[in-house]
RNA sequence: GGGAGUUUAGCUCAGUUGGUUUAGAGCAUCUGCCUUACAAGCAGAGGGUCGGCGGUUCGACUCCGUCAACUCCCACCA
């Protein structure tokens, strides 16, 4: 079958992608095979495919398609993740668009515009994922907010409720004022941030309310919360301040009085040596206030303004209020210095609104023991995480964990099954129904209408942390004692988990927390940790930047499989990526070197009765060994997860030695035929090749896997099994290799002195140890092979210890060819100067185990070999 | 502030318990080629005192110490 010229991407990745979904090739059902699974890091329902996705999902697929070719039941789940805060933001500002506002409607309406967004815009990742060329089984596509899925959230709420691991809290929480919900400690990161340290005068009192002279200095950055201050805290030990003790002072600005307080918490040394202890705002002025009975006064609401309990400045925003009571600070003298400060602040990961700590009542799950039994998972090496630097982080965390606030001031998520009662108590129960039977236990008084449910929402990890259990079977989570489905009981536990490190904790490890609690076993077994992608320069990708491409233009311009090939060349794992679009276009080079390597073969004229030339068969022996040398090479480099290695591998021994080597020296003469039993064993190494490059680049592979031969419908190279390597000579490989180094010596003599290709030369060889392989030598390098040395002007090299020379009496510059002899000569010497003074060393040969003094014997020998090589080329130049 | 990691060719990286490595690859660079699959190509070439210093050892890219640079994680000294 012809082949255009040039390989068309778009084409052929439409068509095949086409092809396998009606062939229904991804889809997996459980059968009698070992089967291979992974979940996919379900993206953001709402989001669209950047460059990290398409690094983690080519990895993803290239181990699910590798699983497959190795003859197990791959089943690839996809989905999405209804991520709370980031969807239900994106509907706020829709909303705020149309002219509503989140306030002005019912948490019914709201969810139908949320539900309506999601409808709009949910899976087109998913659709874009196809473009990629992922081998999802779209079949089992789920959503975290699937009815199903969400009826798992809930049962594991209330599982742990009642084991007594989920309790609620007045605790001091991380709030985000933009997405106006509470975060875990995880969602905040903290930045160094260039601020002011404030140092203000408060006034002691005189007992009555007024100010005397005498004053005592804070430093603050938060000037604004000042008037929520409830007291100055001191160290009991600290000299200076000995005057202040039982003493009240004033609040600048309100002149409220607060106490002088006491407490080991302040350092002497840091700022004054006093501390404004403001319990609403700081959480460990939170824990101060609780030591010393200190009253907490809340003056900042939920959008982080002033409320009226601030007196002052009431109704801005903390960052405008923070200037402006500097401004009054100032007028009414309270002010003494403002210093340059940089600290640490909190903000938001998802609205990077700055942090306020924040007293609220929030529902956490305690953390300890579950993250014991997940550290003890990584520690045992029950799942892997590759690379392993990445154990240390994990254990510290673990050992550090805090109880995870799992309650969200949000509409969009599951909300949570808790019911307040009219008398102050809590039933928390998977349904209203079993809600109110459970009301109706403690007064069977009460009706529906005297529930009320909590208003919050869960996490979204708190949904996803279940994902590898409830994508087969939801009705697990949270009843450890329901039997597992069929589904469940095949695929679970799956096999390798691919993901970035940024979500190490929020997921990967809670995965395995849920995974110990309602399977009894972890969830993967290998955590395979991608790199963040990030740009030439090492900025990280990011659409303020503007420095991430869009990976659909990316496919449209190369093609899907050049663009898997320019994520996966640069992906060593762990590290970061610096992606770079040269790495693309190498890509697409490869599928055009691919795609003429079998328009060549396809093209000659195949003679069956001719005889199979020597240099044949002998390229055939050597690429038969190389195959199965590589192949071994290959599985160890995935057996280890080094996909760009293996990769590698792949490359080279396809352009190098399968196009370079092979293919020329088996290439018939212009206008001649090629032996039948050449031809058919060319044909079936370049079966073997596409396979295993299939799982890196499908659609190329496929394209030609289906042309090279008549295939039955429905037939596809994805269910084709990975070639198997055989034993291999590695003897004969490394003097072939010789014979290549010949070859190339030829080549570079000709190049130098500006022969032709075309004329054939001499070439005197020293030994015959090469002998075997001198049809294959003499095809290549278009050389007459004789034995001995030249006499006369020539152009000598060595290859191993094996010295030729190729007599060139016209072109031979005799002084340029001795200095070039004697520079070796030079150099040999003195590396067997160095061996011997090596072997001459008592303690190297006492210590040395024998095998490495061998084979400086050995180095010795060849350098000795070569010096005389060299001394008879020089002699053959007529010294 | 604590911890972890990285540092090998212009760039991105291999280098598996110290000795078959006289340090490799890909890309980029340079030179010559439109040679009957491919110029998105072919052939050839150059390029590194393995971050600095010190130590252990018969022997160090590899182990130890120290310094430097960079990266990440954790940490709310107001």
């Amino acid at each position: 079958m012809e082949l255009n010229a040039k390989y068309n991407p778009s084409e052929v990745e439409e068509k095949w992608y086409s092809y396998w979904i009606n062939n229904r090739c991804f889809h997996s059902e459980p059968d009698s095979r070992e089967p291979y699974t992974i979940v996919i890091p379900p993206p953001n329902v709402t989001g669209i495919l950047h460059m990290g996705h398409v690094l983690n999902n080519t990895l993803n697929d290239v181990l699910i398609r590798k699983a497959r070719m190795d003859g197990k039941n791959a089943c690839w789940v996809p989905g999405t993740d209804h991520a709370s805060i980031a969807t239900e933001s994106k509907v706020v500002a829709k909303l705020k668009g149309m002219g509503i506002s989140k306030e002005d409607i019912t948490r019914e309406e709201f969810l139908k515009y949320a539900w309506e967004w999601k409808e709009e815009h949910g899976g087109i990742i998913l659709k874009q994922l196809r473009k990629l060329g992922a081998s999802c089984d779209w079949d089992r596509t789920k959503f975290t907010m699937d009815p199903e899925l969400s009826k798992a959230v809930i049962n594991t709420f209330v599982y742990f409720y009642k084991k007594g691991l989920i309790y609620r809290g007045v605790r001091m929480v991380n709030w985000d004022p933009e997405g106006l919900t509470a975060v875990s400690d995880e969602e905040v990161i903290h930045r160094d941030t260039k601020s002011h340290f404030y140092h203000l005068k408060y006034y002691i009192s005189d007992g009555a309310g007024n100010p005397t002279d005498d004053y005592l200095v804070i430093a603050t950055t938060r000037p604004e919360t000042i008037m929520a201050d409830a007291a100055i805290c001191v160290n009991p030990k600290d000299e200076r301040h000995f005057r202040l003790h039982g003493k009240k002072v004033l609040i600048p600005l309100i002149n409220r009085e607060i106490p002088v307080i006491e407490d080991d918490y302040v350092e002497m040394d840091f700022g004054t040596g006093c501390l404004k202890v403001t319990p609403a705002h700081d959480a460990h002025d939170y824990e101060i206030g609780l030591r010393h009975n200190l009253p907490v006064m809340d003056i900042i609401d939920d959008h982080g303004r002033l409320n009226e309990k601030a007196q002052i400045l009431v109704g801005q925003d903390r960052f405008e209020a923070r200037k402006n009571i500097v401004k009054l600070l100032e007028e009414s003298g309270n002010l003494v210095k403002v210093e340059e400060y940089t600290s640490p602040v909190g903000y938001s990961e998802r609205t990077n609104a700055v942090i306020e700590p924040k007293l609220s009542a929030q529902w956490f799950l305690k953390m300890e023991d579950l993250a014991a039994k997940a550290l003890e998972s990584v520690e045992s090496g029950n799942v892997k995480l590759i690379p392993d630097k990445y154990r240390n982080t994990y254990r510290h965390w673990m050992e550090n964990v805090h109880d995870w606030c799992i309650s969200r001031q949000l509409w969009w998520g599951q909300q949570i099954p808790a019911y307040y009662l009219p008398d102050g108590k809590i039933v928390v129960e998977a349904t209203p129904e079993e809600a109110l039977k459970a009301a109706q236990a403690i007064n069977p008084a009460y009706t529906a209408a005297d529930l009320r449910q909590d208003e919050d929402v869960l996490d979204t990890w708190f949904s996803s942390w279940l994902w590898p259990i409830s994508v087969f079977d939801a009705e697990r989570p949270g009843h450890p004692e329901h039997k597992p489905n069929r589904d469940l009981s095949y695929y679970y536990p799956t096999n390798d988990l691919v993901t970035g490190p940024d979500i190490l904790f929020f997921w990967v490890a809670r995965m395995i927390m849920a995974g110990n609690e309602f399977m009894g076993d972890v969830p993967f077994h290998n955590v395979y940790l991608t790199g963040i992608v990030r740009d030439k320069l090492g900025r990280k990708m990011s659409k303020t930047l503007g420095n991430s491409p869009d990976p659909l233009d990316l496919i449209a311009k190369y093609g899907a499989d050049a663009v898997r090939i320019g994520m996966l060349l640069c992906s060593s794992a762990g590290n970061d990526i610096f992606y770079d679009e040269s790495q693309v276009e190498q890509g697409r080079n490869f599928c055009g070197k691919i795609w003429n390597a079998w328009r060549l073969i396809n093209g000659w004229s195949v003679d069956t009765k001719a005889e199979q030339p020597a240099y044949a068969l002998e390229a055939v022996k050597w690429f038969d060994n190389l195959l199965s040398r590589t192949i071994t090479e290959v599985e160890d480099h995935y057996g280890k997860f080094r996909i760009s290695d293996a990769l590698m591998a792949i490359y080279k021994l396809f352009w190098d030695d399968f196009c370079s080597w092979y293919l020329e020296l088996v290439k018939p003469a212009f206008g001649g035929a090629i032996d039948g039993i050449t031809y058919e064993a060319t044909v079936s190494f370049f079966d073997k090749l596409i396979k295993l490059i299939h799982p890196v680049m499908p659609f190329i592979t496929e394209e030609l896997w289906q042309v090279m031969d008549k295939r039955n419908p429905g037939e596809t190279i994805m269910y084709q099994r990975t070639p198997v390597a055989g034993p291999f000579d590695s003897t004969f490989l490394g003097k072939f290799s010789l014979v290549q180094d010949a070859i190339v010596n030829i080549r570079a003599i000709r190049a130098q002195k500006g022969i032709p290709a075309k004329q054939m030369l001499d070439l005197y060889v020293g030994d015959e140890s090469l002998a075997e392989l001198y049809p294959a030598l003499s095809k290549l390098g278009n050389v007459n092979v004789k034995a001995g040395a030249a006499e006369g002007a020539a152009a000598s090299f060595i290859v191993g210890t094996v010295q030729m020379s190729v007599p060139l009496a016209d072109f031979v510059n005799v002084d340029e060819e001795r200095s070039k002899l004697e520079a070796d000569l030079a150099y040999q010497q003195k590396f067997l100067a160095g061996v011997r003074s090596k072997l001459s060393n008592q303690g190297f040969v006492a210590h040395a185990p024998e095998a490495v003094i061998a084979a400086e014997r050995k180095k010795e020998a060849d350098a000795l070999q070569r010096i005389e090589a060299l001394e008879n080329s020089l002699k053959a130049l007529g010294l």
